[in-house]
DNA sequence: TTGTATGCGTTATCAC
DNA sequence: GTGATAACGCATACAA
């Protein structure tokens, strides 16, 4: 064999593979990415030079310094175990997940560290489920990373992805009230935008819902909650939550005590999660979840492409279950 | 001002800054990185300037092709909505994370698309839950990618992650057995890894164990199939589960029916994950969640380091709860 | 359809 | 402690 000695311990370059193929630099390029056409006999060659020297491909690394992208998208959750605990988070994720890898764009958790910042991110998705954390942000915001926050605070600069926790709220709320309850408690969410607009809606109908207490969407925190609230005597007919979660374990916690949901009390859910371990189907307010994620991943997508972006704000439905039910007089 | 007319629309470059600190190149790259010594002074001048003409530090996506890394670590976990849905997947991944963002690496969720191939990573683990697909095995062995495989199959090249499903399947069998049982059924997982050793393990003990049915860790699934197994008459006096998740759907289903576990029926279950909406604590195999997810992510970090790494099987305990107990007579 | 020539923005190697 | 210079591997504008 002539040409120059192979080094055997280098792995080959797209130089090699075109010197191999007696093409140019190139023209090996565009017989890989088909940004141009190429004749399918040099395409052939090509390829074949590729196969036998054992190239796989252009170098990702290289490639994305040359177009200035990494091909990766980051969503910031918080650590995974709060994050994914929360069955609300699930399906959202997965369709941001499956739009991105649909236009070749990997999806990177981010917790919220900001040593991420160090990262080569194309975007950043922040779905911090209420975790009001500015961490990274002034960092993103300075290198030019689009930001898309989804139901979280107002951050300048950033697109939005929201539902109508307000209106949902609203509808659940008069819901009960149709069922003549007139004194209902409330267990909320941390302080988060969610939080404070499904509470604005369920206090545009009640406005002196007592409020049971403030916890994370975790079943034994908000069964301990309504633990003590149930302990003590009390003339509330109803107990609205803010998520699914927390609604079951007001049912749970209820009949533990004897209780009948909804006979005893009713209560009412938020989100409209799957809880087949619960033997009773929730009143609850359904969001989109996969319309969710879809507008999120599209905007960043939309974003990185240097594209103006609306805010979006999407629809709710209330879902009668059989935890709500009409007042006992 | 002298010097040459700025590009105002250009985002500025470390050279940029190096001008305008009147150092090299060179140095203004060591006042970032710190890699070598420079003078205080200096390093004063050259941050100032990056300050003044609104450098956020070095372009994150020319030092990974200079430094042939992306920082990146894919995990394959297949689609998301089915991947987290089982609560095994989550404390495990979360120390992953935990690791490698110590490291200051990110973590990519990987479908099992083979797009991700054009991705840059540094490694690969494949946590697909016995799901066993190979997909962009080929692609990532042949562009040298390290492979971090978790309970999976004996992929060639790849270091291996694992539990010692065998001895604690065994080890719950054994439990059973010595509460009398003779005649138990089983609920596996799909066929994967892990279900081929957890059931060798119980057939060590129980040969005849009857096979209720097959399926993934889910609840409603696991409960159809119970419900079918349930409706013809049994003498099986336990029922041993390959996870928690099934394990509670046998409990629910089984006092649907009126049978009270334990006392009419046992039922164990593997992994070792909170199901605090069941009134019944579990007798399960525990697994090291946290630790092997150390393990896991530590095992990716040497093999970038281009390290030798040894597999490693993790121990697991028996967990004896109050759904077993002694046959009845 | 193919080839030539730049430059993406760094970090590392060397000399000073 | 600092500076000049050479890669890193590729994609593209442009010329042929």
């Amino acid at each position: 064999m002539s040409g120059p000695i192979r080094q055997p311990s280098r792995t080959p370059t797209l130089a090699d593979v075109a010197a191999a193929a007696g093409v140019s630099l190139s023209t090996a390029s565009l017989a890989f990415s088909g940004n141009k056409p190429v004749s399918e006999a040099t395409r052939g060659r090509v390829l074949s030079a590729a196969g036998s020297l054992g190239y796989t491909g252009p170098n990702p690394l290289a490639r994305n310094l040359r177009q200035g992208r990494s091909g990766v998208v980051g969503i910031a959750v918080g650590p995974l175990s709060t994050a994914f605990r929360d069955p609300a988070a699930l399906p959202m994720m997965d369709a941001v997940s499956q739009v991105l890898e649909d236009e070749g764009l990997g999806l990177l958790l981010m917790g919220d560290s900001a040593e991420h910042a160090r990262l080569p991110l194309d975007a950043v998705i922040y779905q911090i489920c209420g975790q009001e954390t500015w961490a990274a942000y002034d960092d993103l915001v300075a290198r030019g990373v689009p930001l898309v926050v989804v139901e979280g605070p107002a951050w300048p600069g950033a697109t939005f992805i929201d539902i109508d926790h307000r209106r949902g709220a609203a509808e659940v709320a008069t819901h009960l009230h149709d069922l003549g309850h007139r004194r209902v408690a409330t267990l909320t969410l941390q302080e988060s935008h969610p939080q404070r607009e499904r509470e604005a809606g369920l206090r545009e109908v009640f406005p002196d819902a007592v409020r049971i207490g403030r916890c994370v969407s975790d079943l034994t925190a908000a069964q301990e909650l309504t633990s003590a609230f149930l302990s003590e005597p009390t003339d509330v007919t109803a107990v609205v939550c803010q998520s699914d979660v927390q609604a079951a374990a007001v049912v749970i916690e209820a009949r533990r005590r004897g209780l009948t949901v909804p006979d005893d009390l009713s209560v009412a859910g938020f989100d409209g999660v799957p809880t087949p371990w619960l033997d009773l189907e929730l009143t609850t307010v359904v969001q989109p979840f996969a319309e969710k994620g879809r507008a999120t991943a599209t905007a960043a997508l939309h974003r990185i492409e240097g594209e103006a972006v609306d805010d979006v704000v999407l629809p709710v439905t209330l879902h009668v279950g059989a935890s709500t039910g009409r007042v006992s007089t």
